[in-house]
DNA sequence: CAGCATCCGGTTCGATACTG
DNA sequence: CAGTATCGAACCGGATGCTG
């Protein structure tokens, strides 16, 4: 089957990534950029770019994130060198997250593009609804 | 209108489950951002900023994606404003899509953000193969 | 050529329960 | 407090068939 096949070529994949220092012409941005730009992972900047927070923390400020999924993300950015991790040996746990410097340098970047639509959201909804009607005017 | 009374208040119970806050001003622009970060939408930003393409021509320049989730993609971003549909009525037919003054607003927002990490993935990758070395130095 | 409708396998998500 | 394990639900993506 194709699934198979498929399989195979991204374990071959994987295996270049895991032997190291193989630098594949095929773009490895793509990844990064998934990390970056998924869902969690946006919040994730915007929230740790207004200082460093504890995993509580950003799970009560990022409102709707599932603990798997706040804790994938995390591992995804700070595998990426996004974000960094302090875990305090104490009881109970206290672990605390931070931006790198590159994490800054993604982060006000994708503020940027968060804060134009969060000024441009009522326009951006007007258009929707502009949209909505014109394709349901029989309604 | 009926129709923007009805809008609302679903947008409302939208945001109830979204996120059970009484916040109406953060919830639709994270509806947006799903859109434009969404993992095809950033490409066709990125593809129709350097102008308008056809269908087909998106479906090539994009690869990896599906004809299903290109076409999610466009009307997603349609809807939001950000890209402009324009169907010419001949035979075979001849659609073509654009963004429009808001989508390239967004267009520069990503583009920066995605240059950014094109420009640094090295160093990124670098970081990364020391993470996996420091977290699996035993083997 | 540019879609839409549908089915189906695979992946991912998210709530719950549990561990150190 | 900070996670891990698990399982059902939702979503993604390919294939196929159909339309204009």
């Amino acid at each position: 089957m194709n699934n198979v096949k498929k399989a195979l070529e991204e374990l071959t994949l994987t295996e270049k990534f895991r032997q190291g220092n193989v630098r594949l012409n095929a773009c490895p941005s793509r990844n990064v950029l998934k990390d970056v730009t998924s869902r969690w992972g946006v919040l994730v900047f915007l929230t740790l770019q207004q200082g460093t927070h504890r995993y509580s923390e950003l799970r009560h400020k990022i409102n709707g994130v599932s603990e798997k999924m706040l804790t994938q993300t995390l591992h995804a950015l700070e595998e990426d060198g996004f974000v960094l991790r302090t875990a305090h040996p104490v009881i109970p746990p206290h672990v605390e997250y931070s931006l790198t410097e590159s994490g800054k340098e993604v982060a006000v970047r994708v503020e940027e593009l968060v804060n134009w639509i969060e000024v441009n959201i009522n326009s951006i909804l007007t258009a929707k609804d502009e949209y909505a009607a014109a394709h349901n005017e029989a309604g």
